[in-house]
DNA sequence: CTTATGACTTTCA
DNA sequence: CTGAAAGCCATAA
């Protein structure tokens, strides 16, 4: 892990089953809260290979939308996974949606 | 070093 | 609430 793309990917892989995290939380994560472009870019172009082993699908914007931009994997494709997940997608004009305040991931913070 | 792009976020009208 | 614009970070050429 030398390179963001590397450290976003092992932050991506660390998120639990059946949760879900924004790329400003996980910038934040990383030391950079404004970095969450630098994050959907690392996803974007990272190997399909590593997209197999990183639950990049658990990673969505702020709004808990799905933004994906990618044809091989549209907002379809992904909420089907989400689901999957046994995580609640609510489809919402042509937008996929998951709710953050139960999905969200809270990381390795040990808050009350 | 400068320019361009992107799966983002926030603010203003 | 909806739409548009700017800001910010990292990488590629």
């Amino acid at each position: 892990m030398k390179n963001f793309y590397d450290r976003i990917i092992a932050r991506v892989k660390r998120i639990p089953e059946g949760k879900v995290a924004t790329y400003g939380q996980i910038a934040v994560m990383e030391g950079s809260p404004r970095s969450a472009r630098a994050v959907g870019w690392a996803l974007h172009q990272m190997n399909p290979a590593l997209a197999r082993q990183v639950p990049w699908w658990r990673v969505i914007n702020r709004e808990g939308r799905i933004s994906t931009t990618c044809q091989e994997h549209t907002g379809a494709e992904q909420a089907a996974i989400l689901k999957k997940e046994e995580i609640q997608v609510e489809y919402r004009d042509g937008n996929y949606y998951v709710d953050l305040k139960r999905y969200l991931w809270r990381g390795d913070f040990s808050s009350s």
